[in-house]
DNA sequence: TTTAAAATGATAGTAATGCTATTGAAAATA
DNA sequence: TATTTTCAATAGCATTACTATCATTTTAAA
């Protein structure tokens, strides 16, 4: 017997829970791996159906459209992110600790973390790397958010922000921080992949050390 | 008479020259419009060939397809800021104020400058804020980046860098906080219309002091 | 000025995409 | 056992993302 954790999600994602059915969970796997492999664009639900066995038209009665699919999986990722962070931040009163075990958890949390049987959050988080600002920067971007589409990221952000006043309660940008954290975190990593002439850092072997202490180094600056 | 300046780019954005022909120049001033109008995911080369009484088969004469008109408008626009930004600090030797103007250059530039006859600055800034992600989170990144179609980017980026390590050359990740600054800008823009929430900053009758001064306070604090 | 070449327009066509609708069978539940 | 829910299978359609062809206009060179 094993003890699965459910994640809840904004039910305005979906057409029907994913998570309640093995069409749905299956459709979350695949998913996953086929965004990642072929990149969002280049995705599709029929691909998605011919690599699960299924047909286009079930897929749909799950989600509306390949869109929501990104916006349901990103929620997702954040979500688990903020329960690996309210389980490791536990009992921790410092607040500088606090956000270092923060930082950790968002950057190199999907590698040393077991998780969810039909997630495979390491290519998940490549996903949020890759194309995670994709699920964002849309016309439709006001009227998801006003359902609360993005709820997920934004209190994930308003927890971190708490952590920041606590540590420095002058500093002027608490939000723009938080989200600056994960925004880098993500932009850098990809940055030392694809285009390493926009960063400093590099990455061997997929270890994100170097990320993660640039993140350290500027927290220290900035909220001195 | 008038003078024009031309930008030049790496000609693997375009099949032609687009700056050349009257057809060429419509297909930048118009799809500048229709893409901030529709978003780029909607856009189609159709409704641009429609709005400029073209057709189809003449706009795939100049661009191979749709991302490569947005890379091509994305490197323009960075191109055009680099422009602004060596004419600004021009005799500027202070690297601090250089670096105040920098920031002010890539913010606030679009409002104030006049500017190329076809090319509304402002909405390609807008598109750059909305879009601009969307030119280097493909699957073709390492392809395209290797025939230098990010060039415009990764040129200016390097110019800040050494301002940034002129101010403060103990400075860690020069590279890094280079394009965090754009990436800053652009984003917290969009946050404050969009995504409030995520951001402190808000922005009243498209002015953007409040994230200039941002930068300025985190400039300050990184760098000190 | 003629003449060729280059640029544009007009039209058509194709494969893939992003859906929607319908039907019927299987599985779960009452 | 009856009934609702779930899913697969098939079909179909409008739009997208191109490519090809050929006629016509513009430009530039001889």
């Amino acid at each position: 017997m094993s003890v699965e954790i459910k994640i809840s999600l904004n039910d305005g994602l979906y057409l029907k829970e994913p998570q309640d059915s093995k069409l749905g969970r299956n459709i979350i796997k695949y998913s996953i791996i086929l965004i990642d492999e072929f990149g969002f664009e280049v995705f599709t639900f029929k691909k998605l159906a011919e690599k699960m066995n299924s047909t286009e038209a079930s897929i749909y009665r799950y989600f509306e459209n390949k869109h929501m699919l990104l916006l349901f999986l990103v929620n997702w990722y954040w979500e688990w992110v903020s329960y690996l962070i309210s389980i490791n931040t536990m009992n921790v009163v410092d607040p500088n600790k606090k956000l270092k075990i923060i930082i950790h958890s968002f950057v190199s949390a999907p590698k040393d973390n077991p998780g969810i049987s039909y997630v495979n959050e390491s290519i998940l988080h490549n996903i949020v790397i890759s194309e995670g600002v994709k699920a964002y920067h849309t016309k439709q971007v006001d009227n998801e958010n006003s359902k609360g589409l993005f709820g997920s990221y934004k209190s994930l952000a308003n927890t971190v922000s708490k952590v920041i006043s606590e540590v420095n309660p002058e500093f002027k940008y608490p939000f723009a921080f938080a989200t600056n954290l994960f925004e880098m975190s993500n932009n850098h990593i990809y940055f030392a992949k694809h285009l390493p002439r926009l960063t400093d850092i590099s990455i061997k072997n997929d270890d994100f050390v170097e990320v993660e202490d640039m993140l350290h180094y500027m927290t220290k600056k900035l909220l001195a």
